[in-house]
DNA sequence: AAAAAAC
C-alpha cells in the first residue's frame, strides 16, 4: 500500500480535531490556527493575519503532491499584500527562488531568516545533478526487497498503529525533503524510520526504543520538518524579544545536541525550516542572536533552555512537537526535575495539544512510567538493531584487578598497535568512572607514548569539542571519557571500546559499546571486570549470552551467585527486543511500584507467566 | 558514589 501525502493530511486532520477542542477551551493558545480553521474569517482567530486568498489557494492544492505544489507556482503570489510576508519572501532568498517562487504560503513563518542571509550548504557540494529524481527512483526501485530488514524484530503497541512503509517515496515527505534525503545518500528507510515516520506523520505520540545509529534522529526530524512545512500560516505572537520555536528537541549532553543540530540542518536544507541549537558552556549572547534571526526547531540541552526560559527570551507556547532523545536519561533522577519544569511548568501546550516523541536505545520500565506523564495515547515501538549491531560488536570481559588495569590497557593498546596494519588509525574509546580518573589515565597514556585526550564534564566546552575533533581526526586516536560520551555520539571508525571501569547500570554498558560497530562496521568491546562490579555480573552475563558472545566461566559463576542488583539490572533474559511496553505488563498486576518486578525486559517473551521477583525462571535456571 | 546539565 502507499501512503500519500493526502492520506497523511487526512490522518493528521483527524488528530487535530481532538487537540482543537482543547485549544478552544484555552483561548490563550489561539495564536496557532489549526489547518481546518484557516479558511475561516479572521475574526475567529484574531492573531491570524495571512491573506485569505492564499489560504484558499493552499487548501485547493491540499490533495496534490508536494512536487506539484512546488513546481506549479499556482499564482498565489504571496509577496506584497502584507509587509510581513514580503520581508520573508526576501529573506528566504535562494530557497524561495529554487521553488520557483510559487510555493505560496511556504515561506511566511515568522521564524524566517534575515534579509540577505544565505543558507550554508551543509553537504559541502554544489552539485545538484547527483540528486536527480531519476537516481532516486532507481535506487528506490532496486531496493524494493528488504530481506535484510525482515528479520529485525519489531514490537508495536497502542491503538490504531499506522502501518509501516517500505520506501521514502511512499512516505512522501515532500520534494524538498526528498532531495535532502538523497543528498544524505539514504536509499531506504531503516526499520525505526519505516515505523516511526508514519506514526509521527499520523499525529500520534510515540515512545520508541531503538539502538542509536539506527537512524533515530532522522526518524523524528523528517516528520517534524515535514509537519512544519505543512503548517501554513502559523502566525507566532509578537512580543518584543520573545522567541517562539515550533518544535523542541532535548538531549542530555551538549555534544549530542550539536550533533542533532548538524543532522537536522542537513535534513532541512532549503526547506525554509530553521534549526537552531542552544547549550551551556558557550556564550549565550551568540546563541540568542542566532535565535533572534528566527527558529522553527530548537535543539537544546535542558540547563541552557531553562536559562532562556527564565530570562523570558524563549516561549514554548507555540511548541507543536517535542522530542526527547535519550529519553531514559532525560527522565532519570538527575534530569527529571528540569524536564518537568520545561514540559509541565512553563508555557508549553499540554500533551494532547502537542506531539511528543521519546527515543532511546533503552527504556527501563520505571522510566516508561514517568514518561507516560508527557504522552497522550501513545504508541510504543521497539525495533531490534539494524543488522543486529550486537552481532557486529565482539564483546570480551576480562578479570582485571584495579591495580592491574593500566598495564592491562597498555597490553591491549600495544597489541592493537602491532596488529593495526592499515594506515587508517584505529580509534579507541576508553570509558572510566570519574572525571578525575579520566584526567589521570589520559596523562598516564600520554607519558607512555600513547597520544590520548579526554572528554568529561570538568573540561571547558572548548576543550571538550577540541578533544572530540582531535579524536575523530585520528590526531589522538585514544579518547578517555566519562559517561558524557556514552550516549548518542556518532563517531565513525571507533574500532574498540574499552570499559576500563564498568558502569553500574547495564543500560549504560549498552550505550557505551554502541559507540562502536556502527554503520555496518565491526567493533570490539573489552570490559575490565573485578569484585567491584559484582552487581553487574548477572545482567552482563545475560546480555552477552543474548548477543551470542562467549561468556567466561568465571563470569557465569559470579552471575549465578550474585544476589546483588539481581532485579534492577536484570532485563536481558532472552528478550529479542530493545525494550517492551510497560503498559503490557500491567496484567501481571504486581510490583509496579518497585524494581522487584524484574526490569523492563525480563519478561522476554509475551505471555511468560511467573515473572516475579526479578527472576524469569526459564532463564535464571541456566545460571542456577 | 558519579556523571550530566546554567551563569
Amino acid at each position: 500500500m502507499t501512503t500519500s501525502w493526502a492520506d497523511s493530511v487526512a490522518n493528521s486532520a483527524s488528530e487535530t480535531v481532538v487537540s482543537d477542542k482543547n485549544s478552544l477551551r484555552r483561548p490563550t493558545r489561539s495564536t496557532y490556527v489549526p489547518p481546518h480553521l484557516r479558511s475561516r474569517p479572521a475574526s475567529d482567530t484574531p492573531i491570524l493575519s495571512g491573506p485569505a486568498p492564499e489560504r484558499i489557494s493552499f487548501n485547493g492544492t491540499a490533495g496534490g503532491s508536494w512536487s506539484s505544489m512546488g513546481g506549479s507556482g499556482s499564482g498565489s503570489g504571496s509577496g506584497g499584500t502584507k509587509p510581513e510576508l514580503g520581508r520573508h519572501n526576501q529573506g528566504y532568498g535562494y530557497a524561495g527562488a529554487r521553488r520557483g517562487g510559487g510555493a505560496g504560503g511556504w515561506n511566511n513563518r515568522s521564524g524566517g531568516w534575515n534579509r540577505r542571509e544565505r543558507e550554508v550548504n551543509p553537504f559541502g557540494d554544489n552539485d545538484e545533478t547527483d540528486v536527480t529524481d531519476q537516481a532516486f527512483s532507481e535506487q528506490e526501485n532496486s531496493g524494493i526487497k528488504f530481506d535484510a530488514y525482515e528479520d529485525i524484530p519489531v514490537e508495536t503497541s497502542g491503538e490504531n498503529v499506522p502501518p509501516p512503509v517500505n520506501t521514502f517515496a511512499e512516505i512522501d515527505l515532500g520534494e524538498l525533503l526528498n532531495q535532502n534525503i538523497r543528498r544524505c545518500k539514504y536509499v531506504k528507510p531503516t526499520p525505526v524510520q519505516r515505523h516511526a515516520i508514519p506514526i509521527i506523520l499520523g499525529g500520534r505520540d510515540l515512545m520508541a526504543c531503538a539502538q542509536t545509529g539506527s537512524g533515530k534522529t532522522a526518524a523524528f526530524c523528517f516528520p517534524i520538518i515535514s509537519g512544519i512545512m505543512r503548517e501554513q500560516y502559523v502566525q507566532r505572537p509578537r512580543v518584543a524579544r520573545m522567541i517562539y520555536p515550533l518544535a523542541l528537541i532535548l538531549s542530555p549532553t551538549r555534544e549530542l545536541s550539536c550533533q542533532i543540530h548538524e543532522e537536522a540542518k542537513k535534513f532541512s536544507y532549503q526547506t525554509g525550516v530553521k534549526v537552531v541549537v542552544a547549550y551551556g558552556g558557550a556564550p549565550i549572547n551568540q546563541q540568542l542572536r542566532e535565535l533572534e534571526r528566527g527558529v522553527d526547531i530548537l535543539v537544546a540541552t535542558p540547563g541552557r533552555l531553562v536559562d532562556l526560559l527564565e530570562r523570558a527570551r524563549v516561549s514554548l507556547q507555540m511548541i507543536r512537537y517535542l522530542a526527547l532523545d535519550e529519553a531514559d536519561r532525560m527522565l532519570d533522577m538527575g534530569f527529571e526535575p528540569q524536564i518537568r519544569k520545561i514540559v509541565e511548568q512553563m508555557d508549553m501546550p499540554d500533551h494532547g495539544m502537542r506531539q511528543t516523541m521519546l527515543f532511546s536505545a533503552t527504556f527501563p520500565r520505571e522510566i516508561q512510567r514517568l514518561a507516560s506523564d508527557f504522552l497522550s495515547k501513545y504508541i510504543f515501538l521497539a525495533v531490534g538493531r539494524v543488522g543486529s549491531s550486537t552481532d557486529l560488536i565482539v564483546q570480551r570481559v576480562e578479570f582485571v584487578q584495579e591495580s592491574d588495569k593500566r598495564s592491562h590497557l597498555m597490553d591491549l593498546l600495544h597489541a592493537q598497535r602491532e596488529n593495526g596494519t592499515h594506515g587508517k588509525q584505529t580509534l579507541t574509546l576508553v570509558f572510566v568512572e570519574t572525571k578525575k580518573g579520566a584526567d589521570s589515565l589520559e596523562h598516564w597514556l600520554c607519558i607512555n607514548g600513547f597520544p590520548a585526550t579526554t572528554i568529561h564534564g570538568d573540561r571547558t566546552q572548548q576543550e571538550r569539542e577540541l578533544a572530540l575533533r582531535s579524536f575523530k581526526s585520528g590526531k589522538t586516536p585514544i579518547l578517555v571519557a566519562t559517561d558524557v560520551a556514552a550516549r548518542g555520539l556518532d563517531i565513525p571508525h571507533v574500532a574498540h571500546v574499552v570499559n576500563f571501569d564498568l558502569p553500574n547500570d547495564i543500560d549504560d554498558y549498552v550505550h557505551r559499546i554502541g559507540r562502536t560497530g556502527r554503520a555496518g562496521k565491526t567493533g570490539l568491546a573489552t570490559a575490565f571486570f573485578n569484585e567491584s562490579n559484582l552487581s553487574l555480573a548477572r545482567s552482563l552475563a545475560e546480555l552477552m549470552q543474548e548477543a551470542s558472545q562467549e561468556v567466561p566461566v568465571w563470569l557465569t559463576r559470579y552471575a549465578s551467585r550474585a544476589s546483588y542488583g539481581g532485579s534492577k539490572n536484570r532485563r536481558y533474559g532472552g528478550g529479542r527486543f530493545g525494550g517492551r511496553d510497560f503498559r503490557r505488563e500491567g496484567s501481571l498486576g504486581r510490583n509496579l511500584d518497585h524494581y522487584g518486578g524484574g526490569g523492563v525486559n525480563s519478561g522476554s517473551v509475551y505471555g511468560v507467566p511467573g515473572n516475579y521477583g526479578g527472576y524469569a525462571p526459564g532463564v535464571a535456571s541456566a545460571w542456577d
